[in-house]
RNA sequence: GCUGACGUAGCUCAACGGUAGAGCAGCUGAUUUGUAAUCAGCAGGUUGGGGGUUCGAAUCCCUCCGUCAGCUCCA
């Protein structure tokens, strides 16, 4: 069907007057701009094959089977065809034929991949769109014609193998994306500029986070000194938190014997991932969970219905051998710090300990401004333990959350081997999601070490394991939390909340009065007597997202006071010592 | 892991077959300064590693390592 779309109102209506919303209309729009992009490319590269290209999130994709190089070398040619084509105004024209049609037209054309997606289809007629001397495979809708896209850009090329298979053939990808007026268009731009501004990576380095070096390893991080303050706070806050919650804290070490994962079953299921070498002719492996750890103290003793459940809590540092091609800074490493706890309850409170967890993680995602999306995550293929298992976990899962009131959306087949999961996703100030909180069932690993309680009837009965992260994994969490506030870390997790600038060596004494007192006060500052301009020290302290400057020169030395710029700009003139004390003590009160 | 792009001083980048250069950072000295860069001097590089083509390679070719954008995977 075509879809009539009047600019610049931007009524939308399908043929038989049905109404469809903005963002279908710009699926509609993107479709279609995709279309011209294939037309532009078979103009321009007539032995390019056509792969699929739909609308995304953002956008629009589509894959082309010609070597890489060509496209990206001639990505600003392939946007002037485009704009060519635009110009040409043709018409999008839809035409209903059956399969075989299809197949000799994408035949004659010698489209291979179309061909394939025709095997795929079952339905009888399938419907092609053609503009000009172009033909596409395409349930549509479109635009009326070429001459309706205006502002459209392309944003990269890509490799991309053919239906996201890992054995198929890589085909080059070409992103873009396009939008009804040029405001949106430049917002978008502009947005991914801010994105990068914003980079972890970049910020880590400069503001003395973290830092990854080749030479150490890939995947690898390395926290510089305001980095591993950072940790540190936000670690002793989880550890708080926990204790508060009835959590113990137990350690396990780094190295176990491999027999211990033969038994959990991760080295069946999960080998490729895991780091394994030999001691003196014995196989161990580099852990890369902390649960059969956990299990360990959970079997040490027998344990009675009374104890139940028993939350034990580690701040695990794990290793996973991940593909070099998706290390990404401190948001994918191959080591990195779990905020990991493995709840052992009868299955009676499994649905109550669920709920609590996922209050625990909603307060974390609180504490830290960040908004958040829940996944279900049920049975994937590759997987151990009976449907019956399965069937009650999955059940367990799904009714916390609803007695939590708490809105979430199911992926058939994402849960981890071991058990059904809800994944929290969190969402940063752009808007973005990112992986965090989990929370999983495994009614296996206690059938695999024989984990068991003594009931009030004295007999011995299975217990049941939920396995959980509330920020996720600390590296990650960081990485997220640089993100989202772009580098101005609140004043209770700033690694320097305030930096005294002197304006004249007079004044360094007075200087290093106030410098001991807020030391010794707990607050945690540095002092600039450098002899340089207070212009130069602000501008340093400011690159450096200091929450405050201590502003001193001789009328602060007379007065006795403070100056206090803050890292908006804005100045409090003339306070007293102890006024900004409690000024910056509260704010780390209140975790803000 | 796969596809593509890229690796030049601590950082950001220039030089693109003919003697490796700039800004910032660093060091030294001068400047005593009121809300985002004071001035001058000095030092800093086997151009990611290895191999090849060439009279001559940062530049062209091969290979390895790594980074980035995606794909697949994932906390």
């Amino acid at each position: 069907m075509l879809v009539k779309i009047n600019f610049p109102r931007r009524l939308v209506r399908m043929e038989e007057g049905k109404e469809i919303n903005k963002e279908q209309q710009l699926e509609v729009l993107r479709h279609s701009t995709s279309h011209v992009l294939a037309q532009a490319v078979k103009r321009l590269f007539p032995e390019a094959k056509l792969g699929i290209g739909p609308p995304i999130k953002d956008g629009f994709y589509y894959d082309f089977d010609i070597d890489g190089e060509v496209l990206s070398k001639n990505l600003s040619k392939i946007k002037e065809e485009m704009k060519k084509i635009i110009k040409e105004d043709l018409p999008f024209e839809k035409e209903v034929v059956s399969k075989e049609e299809a197949k000799r037209i994408f035949k004659e054309r010698e489209e291979p991949y179309k061909l394939k997606l025709l095997e795929e289809i079952e339905d009888e007629k399938v419907s092609i769109y053609r503009q000009g001397e172009f033909v596409d495979l395409c349930r549509g809708p479109h635009l009326e014609s070429t001459g309706k896209i205006k502002h459209f850009a392309l944003l990269s090329v890509a490799g991309a193998y053919w239906h996201g298979k890992e054995g198929n053939p890589m085909l080059s990808r070409i992103y873009g994306t396009c939008f009804f007026t040029k405001q949106e268009l430049e917002n978008y731009l502009e947005w991914i500029e801010e994105a990068k501004r914003r980079d972890h990576r970049k910020l880590g380095r400069e503001l003395g986070i973290f830092d990854i070096y080749p030479e150490l390893g890939q995947g690898l991080a390395v926290y510089h000194p305001n980095g591993s303050l950072i940790r540190e706070i936000i670690e002793n806050f989880e550890k708080e938190e926990h204790l508060k919650r009835d959590y113990q804290l137990v350690r396990t070490p780094h190295i176990s014997k491999a027999e211990l994962w033969k038994i959990s079953g991760h080295l069946d299921f999960y080998r490729e991932n895991m780091y394994v070498f030999s001691i003196d002719g014995e196989e161990y492996v580099l852990k890369p969970m902390n649960c059969p750890g956990h299990i360990m103290v959970y079997k040490s003793k027998q344990r009675s219905y009374k104890e139940l459940p028993i939350k034990l809590f580690e701040l695990g540092t794990v290793y996973r051998r991940e593909a070099s091609g998706v290390l990404h800074g401190l948001l994918r490493l191959r080591g990195f710090t779990q905020d990991d706890a493995h709840i052992f309850c009868m299955p009676s409170q499994l649905i109550d300990e669920v709920r609590e967890v996922l209050r625990f993680c909603l307060f974390m995602m609180d504490t830290f401004n960040l908004g958040y999306k829940v996944t279900l995550s049920t049975r994937p293929a590759k997987s151990i333990g009976s449907d019956d298992l399965w069937e009650r976990s999955t059940s367990a899962l799904k009714q916390a959350l609803e007695k939590e009131g708490i809105e979430f959306e199911i992926a058939p087949g994402e849960g981890a081997f071991y058990g059904p999961k809800i994944d929290i996703q969190m969402r940063d100030a752009l808007g973005r999601l990112w992986q965090g909180p989990t929370v999983q069932v495994d009614f296996n690993l206690p059938e695999r070490f024989n984990l068991t309680y003594v009931a009030s009837g004295g007999e011995k009965k299975r217990v049941v394991m939920i396995h959980r992260v509330v920020l996720g994994t600390i590296d990650r969490f960081l990485g997220v939390l640089i993100e989202h506030v772009e580098g101005k870390f609140p004043v209770w997790l700033a690694p320097v909340q305030a930096r005294i600038l002197t304006i004249t060596d007079k004044e360094t004494s007075y200087a290093r009065e106030i410098y001991n007192n807020l030391k010794t006060q707990g607050i945690r500052v540095e002092l600039d007597s450098r002899k340089e301009m207070l212009n130069y020290k602000i501008r340093e302290a400011q690159l450096q997202k200091i929450p405050y400057m201590v502003i001193l020169g001789k009328r602060e030395r007379e007065s006795r006071t403070l100056t206090v710029r803050k890292r908006d700009g804005e100045n409090i003139k003339g306070i007293p010592v102890e006024e900004f004390v409690s000024m910056v003590k509260e704010k780390v009160t209140k975790r803000n």
